[in-house]
DNA sequence: ACCGGTACATAGTAACGCTGAATAGTGGAT
DNA sequence: ATCCACTATTCAGCGTTACTATGTACCGGT
């Protein structure tokens, strides 16, 4: 992926991600699926299950092992009342920096 | 400021401040000065010096020396050829994710 | 027995913005 | 004369994040 791009995502890839959790629980694995599916093409899935941990561990999703007909045990990430306060906040954030850019890509 | 800003303006600012520069040559102090304007109050002056030394050394800008008035002399950047480039690549990948996010925000 | 798809995990690296401080020149207030 | 505020740049050290590369493990089809 480009530089750029891999900058830029530093951030909201915890909101995507977050707001993809917020359309319903998901595992890892399908998490990437869906990224791709969106666009995010070449997003690396040890970036995903890394920031999984962290959001874990910040208490912002619940977690349960669902056994899989197809490997592994799945381990399905479900949006907390904390999760869905921090994806609020991300909103208001992006929000911000999105009008502010907006408004500098007009000219001014 | 706020981690979650902190984390967001990774890759970005350097976009905005090319956008700025974009509107005409500027120093740094200058720059800090017109973030602040823009909204963006709390980004410390390290970060834009900091910015500026990269860009520069990527041959972005060109670079003047400029005495001044009411201090020590002031390093005048001018946006270059390859700064609109980058300029125009940074647009590009700002619309990407912006539309992704839009797009997501509306529910899916 | 092997291979490909499913599923999760982690160690090491690079990049970026922040904190905090240092340096240095000018001008006005006390 | 001295102190303070404003102008202007620079640097060392830190925390967070995404990427690379690799490893583990389960299953079904050939």
């Amino acid at each position: 992926m480009g530089k750029q791009m891999t900058e830029m995502l530093k951030g909201t890839l915890e909101g995507i991600v977050l707001a993809l959790l917020a359309l319903g629980p998901a595992y890892g694995y399908e998490i990437t699926a869906r990224l791709r599916d969106q666009g995010f093409a070449d997003i690396a899935e040890g970036t995903v299950y890394a920031l999984l941990v962290r959001i874990e561990q910040r208490g912002l999703v619940d977690v349960e092992k669902v056994p899989s007909e197809k490997g592994p045990p799945r381990k399905v990430f479900t949006l907390n009342a904390r999760g869905r306060e921090a994806l609020d906040e991300f909103w208001s954030s992006w929000g911000f920096l999105a009008d502010r850019l907006a408004h500098l890509k007009e000219g001014q």
